[in-house]
DNA sequence: CGTAAAATCTGGAGTAACTTCAGGTTCAAG
DNA sequence: CTTGAACCTGAAGTTACTCCAGATTTTACG
């Protein structure tokens, strides 16, 4: 049995935040000492692994929940897993599409400027130029 | 002189987010009608559409408030547009970065499941294994 | 054992960038 | 003149935390 703190260290997940899961249901209210400190155990500390693993990858924490509750039900299939790795993994590379259009147009934009106006004063330059433009 | 819904309409700008703009200061008052209804002209349309301009291609709003005094300040050369722009691009990259790690990772669990798995119960999942076990 | 420093507690507010809502007023068309 | 659409305001909700103040508990040291 640990406080909240060791917790934090051992998994590198900020107190706050810790507390946060618990507000949220995500993670089970742990015991508490005769003062009312977080008393947690290696289960607690391994759905907090849990829970952190998902979120690197990408899983919002509504997804979180969901795939929490499919590890811990056995009449759930593998099945509903892997659809939820399937649907994060759509939005993941719908971002990536929009953010590699969003680099494309800014490296645009720097090498149009960096060769056209340099030094120019603002009001000339091609970047704002760009954004003033009403077409496109 | 038109309406907040006209401008919406004409900028594909949400009516809500046009007098949150307006509340940030980015967008600055409009007229109004002797009832107190919002009236733009051509030159609120032009500043409005900058802003959505610059927001497609990532910039947050503080970043978008620089651009914009930026455009309008004759004072300010166009390597600050330059900066700004760089900056942005920075973030983009980093951004890319991560997701392609997360869109990397997804696809290997999704891989690993249909190919070890089919059918099976999620516990004996390997998505919900990878994400339970402690080391890694 | 006493005390001081470190850890923890709670509830609430702040962040970004909107979006939604309720309850009322104004405008435009017929 | 009436009615339905458009518009008004201020406040609250969203996501996923993060930070704060002020109080209490725990732990370490002499």
């Amino acid at each position: 049995m640990f406080g909240i703190g060791a917790l934090s260290l051992a998994t590198g997940c900020p107190i706050d935040t810790i507390r946060y899961y618990e507000k949220l249901g995500l993670l089970e209210k742990p015991f508490r000492s005769e003062g009312g400190h977080r008393l947690y155990n290696s289960a607690h500390q391994k759905r907090l692994s849990f829970i952190l693993k998902t979120r690197k990858l990408g899983f919002n924490l509504e997804r979180t929940r969901e795939m929490l509750s499919l590890a811990e039900n056995r009449e759930r299939s593998c099945t509903d897993a892997l659809a939820l790795v399937n649907s994060n993994l759509d939005e993941v590379n719908e971002k990536i599409v929009e953010l590699q259009r969003i680099q494309h147009a800014l490296e645009e934009m720097a090498k149009d400027c960096q060769c056209c106006c340099p030094g120019a004063r603002a009001p000339e330059c091609t970047i704002v130029d760009a954004l003033s433009d009403l077409k496109n």
